[in-house]
DNA sequence: GATGATCTGTACCGATCGGTACAAAGAGCA
DNA sequence: TGCTCTTTGTACCGATCGGTACAGATCATC
């Protein structure tokens, strides 16, 4: 009888696109609402928490994301280097090439004390600790692997930070050509 | 007779520091007001357009410091590598070694509607500009300039990102170090 | 001290915030 | 068709939002 788990993952893009584009505080239930075409009701209903849970929900959801398509792959893929390549086509596809945000950084440099701070951080180690071990599966020196590693995700959010602000997207694709300079 | 002009100095450093912590949204007028100790009153006497010329004036008075204190050597100074250095230095220092966010990179993700995308533009391209033509001076091809300046640029705002997400400031002092490396 | 302009704290405005209450609507089962 | 439980739209809540009005405090000048 309960379709609500259905209800949830079918609202949760677009909540996670209002989040993108307005920020926590920016996201007003009302503009959730409308965006994904439920009233309150249905919105309290599948998030008995509220806005938080939407945004925890939503920061799970892609989290669950980047795990199966890209960490996943990083960790467990014989051919480390496909997994690389690989890391840089999702990324750029996830991203739309630059013109969307990445909802974790925003949230990162906002908020922190709603109980969101260990998915954020979370997210980022995640990523940051399977580029390393790809890496060193692909020949490299540990302390090389973990210098690249930091360097690669943190280039990622510069150029997602970069494109936006200067409203030009075809900053972040010059950004992933470097980066797989340097990575392969 | 007019104390106005110093007054919108001496409140724009803590207006500043509400915005970076919260956010264009988050930070509530109460809160500026509180923090900085000036009642709505002298606050819209400061600032007859309320919150988006406060936001205006702290875009403002940060573009500032930048252009005089990293850009303007970059561009002028008869060593080139000094400058560069001076800017990595600099940059060190204003971010607080990565404890402090980059106001600009925060209002880049979330905001941009509201008049304030051609102030953040500016800050970061006329940061990219100044420090390839340091990078040209001191010998490097155009090309290259241009591809290590939007990279430095991009960077630095990344690992403001990473710092803040992973709660790890040691992480902005690693990217500084490289990014010494690459560009001198 | 008196005067006039500047500054500031407080009260208040309508709008909107996140969240709750609840009754009507919808869906499965008999 | 009745019955029950889930789902939904709507009205409403107190709190707070950004912003305004304005009276009283403060100050420079005479």
């Amino acid at each position: 009888m309960t379709r609500k788990p259905g209800a949830r993952e079918d609202a949760l893009p677009a909540i996670a696109e209002v989040f993108r584009e307005y920020g926590y505080e920016g996201a007003s239930l009302a503009l959730i609402g409308a965006r994904c075409g439920l009233g309150k009701g249905s919105l309290y209903h599948a998030f008995p928490g509220g806005k938080a849970e939407m945004a925890q929900a939503v920061l799970d959801a892609i989290g669950g994301w980047f795990e199966e398509r890209i960490y996943a792959p990083l960790r467990d893929d014989p051919d480390p280097r496909a997994a690389i390549r690989l890391m840089l086509s999702e990324t750029d596809a996830y991203f739309r090439s630059g013109r969307r945000v990445c909802l974790v950084g925003a949230f990162a440099l906002t908020e922190g004390r709603d109980g969101f701070a260990d998915r954020i951080a979370g997210y980022f180690r995640d990523w940051r600790e399977a580029l390393a071990q790809a890496l060193i599966r692909a020949g490299r020196p540990a302390a090389e692997a973990e210098s690249l590693s930091e360097d690669a995700v943190l280039t990622i959010q510069g150029g997602l930070v970069l494109a936006r602000a200067l409203d030009d997207p075809a900053v972040f694709g010059r950004m992933l050509g470097r980066l797989e300079q340097r990575l392969v």
